[in-house]
DNA sequence: GCCGTACTACGATGTCTATCGTACGACTCC
DNA sequence: GGAGTCGTACGATAGACATCGTAGTACGGC
């Protein structure tokens, strides 16, 4: 009756259900550097990475910070692996809501750091 | 007696150029609700709207500063004509630098908007 | 059991920002 | 010119936020 959840990590993280994602909120996310650039690299790898996977230049706290935003916003969904946190993109989610604005986004990002670097 | 022509008015306002528009900028801006709404009325009309168009829930020097944040951020186009300002979406500008990302925020927001008052 | 790794929680801090009220400048109309 | 309308500038304020360091917790390996 009650839970046969594999749990393979005892810790949980509160996310926000797609009815609870706002649009503001990923904005709001989005709109700091380093949030976006977490973003960025988690949509180019495609598949779920630990947060020590990124080379930020922030401290740990800041770098838990940002992540925690991420995830309470509805932008990425986090979950225990051993001691790694692994951190994934909703894009599920967030394409069902916001239909092909996450793409946009990150073709918009990815616009923008060419036009920086490459000249 | 006015000039039939469109006399430009004295009063002169700073725009990023479209090589100064920053995502995160525009992120940021739109992430605020009351900006929000602002943009989403301007890209419904599709022509320019005096500030005072507007029916805001906040008073009139937090709208001046809104549509500032919307200005310098490279969202919205503002020029004087006579006491009124217009303003204007850089719907443009945007679309090159960021091709179908307006679009498909404005969808979002419209998306999400039913969300909440038709449920 | 012990230690190292991974990440968090907490407290502090400086900056940014959304908000307001009031006083002022620019323009139009009479 | 005077009055009214529209919007700005300035100063103040309270809350949010990005940042850090340190101490602590959870897990895996030895």
């Amino acid at each position: 009756m009650t839970t046969a959840v594999p749990a393979p990590s005892s810790r949980d993280l509160p996310h926000p259900t797609p009815g609870e994602i706002r649009l503001e909120g990923v904005l709001h996310a989005l709109s700091d550097p380093v949030r976006l650039r977490i973003v960025r690299e988690l949509a180019a790898e495609g598949v779920p990475l630990s947060c020590s996977h990124f080379d930020l230049p922030v401290s740990k706290s800041t770098t838990t910070h940002h992540f925690r935003v991420l995830r309470e916003s509805g932008v990425i969904r986090q979950n225990y692996e051993g001691t790694a946190k692994m951190n994934g993109l909703r894009r599920d989610d967030l394409d069902d809501l916001f239909p092909g604005m996450l793409d946009s986004l990150l073709t918009a990002a990815t616009h923008q750091a060419g036009r920086h670097s490459g000249a």
